[in-house]
DNA sequence: CGATTATTGGCACTCTCTGCCACTAAGTGA
DNA sequence: TCACTTAGTGGCAGAGAGTGCCAATAATCG
């Protein structure tokens, strides 16, 4: 017994593949935001959204213990991408900087419509008080893994007090600059609605910092 | 018709008050904590709080729209005593000073036993997670008053973006330093419990306007 | 194919929350 | 005091959210 969890002779089915689960969600996410787009999120029942994604109610409560989480994983992909360009940040170059220069990418990685679906599902929560809660929920995740990154690169630990208000505080004008994104991005995604979002980040971290 | 919304003969039963209300809501609102606390959130029934509070199931849920707003009246007492002392602050004086002169009056505006309560629930948030998405919308309420006071103060609209993001951004503080209290904070409440509080805020704004 | 394990769908059930209606409470003027 | 009017309460039925359980099916290996 080398290795205790290796020991696997691997029998039966074998499990679907995180990505492959990750993408079923993803699928019935976009239906699911479509509809609470169309009638809002009391009016759109579990049953009919497995319906139009073409599964069972009873995998549908299977993938999504509730009915707002439908918006985790469209949102989760935006959050994370941001995560990933945060983790990218050198040392040598103030935040500022950075995002002007690694943020524009995230136009690439996602397709038009899905930073459209984005934004909407954030518009929509301005109005429907369960998303908004879902939503608050997933950025305070993503405050997490901000405070991570802040902490490997100042080299304190990620719980202390320093980093885990920096990592607050800038998760708050996160929100603020996205709300104000979706609240003024009406009609479709230009290719420069990421670049005013970027420039909007920019300059309330600069009014951030003015704050005595 | 000197005024148009004084024309009422009033006739019938009145409206019970509004402070009435409150009071009601308090109540329940107490004894569904302990039951959160004692048994968790989802094993306790709506019934069951209906059943200790004293009132019918249909009146329970007349008072209280979802299971887990039954914090809502404790807690807005505090973040609402919160915002007495901020809208008080004097343009002349540093936040971290004001807070020192003005917040320990909080203590004797509330009871020990309330104090300890908010904790206790602010404690229950962190496993909890339907909790946990109460509060944090509640908290983004109490940032829109903060974004208020802090206009007043500056003399800009309040949904200007540096407001926002200034108001944001100390709700985002007040959240962790909160949380940390909470979590430290196991047994009795004692008389520096509530300025060990007020030193974490200072020490975390101070923090805050390291950011670079 | 047969054994084995993962996933799905169906069914029954509990719990949350709402609409509706009758009933009681608390006032008014006659 | 009695009608009359309005507000709040409780009971009941019912839709929808979500869960536990089990049978059916799918995927893999020998």
């Amino acid at each position: 017994m080398t290795d205790v969890v290796s020991e696997k002779p691997r029998r039966g089915r074998p499990p679907v593949s995180d990505a492959q689960r990750q993408q079923q969600r993803l699928d019935i996410s976009r239906h699911a935001v479509r509809l609470f787009a169309e009638q809002g999120v009391a009016a759109t029942s579990g049953e009919q959204i497995a319906q139009v994604a073409g599964v069972s109610e009873r995998t549908f409560w299977r993938y999504f213990p509730h009915k707002e989480s439908c918006v985790e994983p469209l949102l989760t992909k935006m959050i994370d991408a941001f995560c990933v360009v945060l983790r990218a940040w050198p040392a040598e170059l103030g935040l500022i900087d950075h995002l002007r220069e690694a943020y524009s990418p995230l136009l690439d990685s996602a397709s038009d419509e899905d930073i459209a679906a984005v934004l909407a599902v954030v518009r929509l929560t301005q109005g429907e008080r369960a998303l908004r809660a879902a939503y608050l929920m997933l950025r305070e995740r993503a405050e997490h893994a901000l405070a991570e990154a802040l902490a490997e690169r100042t080299g304190l630990p990620p719980d202390a007090m320093e980093v885990r208000v920096q990592a607050a505080a800038m998760s708050a004008v996160l929100k603020v600059a996205t709300d104000d994104i979706a609240r003024t991005t009406s009609g479709g995604v230009t290719t420069d609605t990421l670049d005013r979002h970027r420039e909007e980040i920019a300059r309330a971290l600069r009014g951030l910092s003015r704050l005595r």
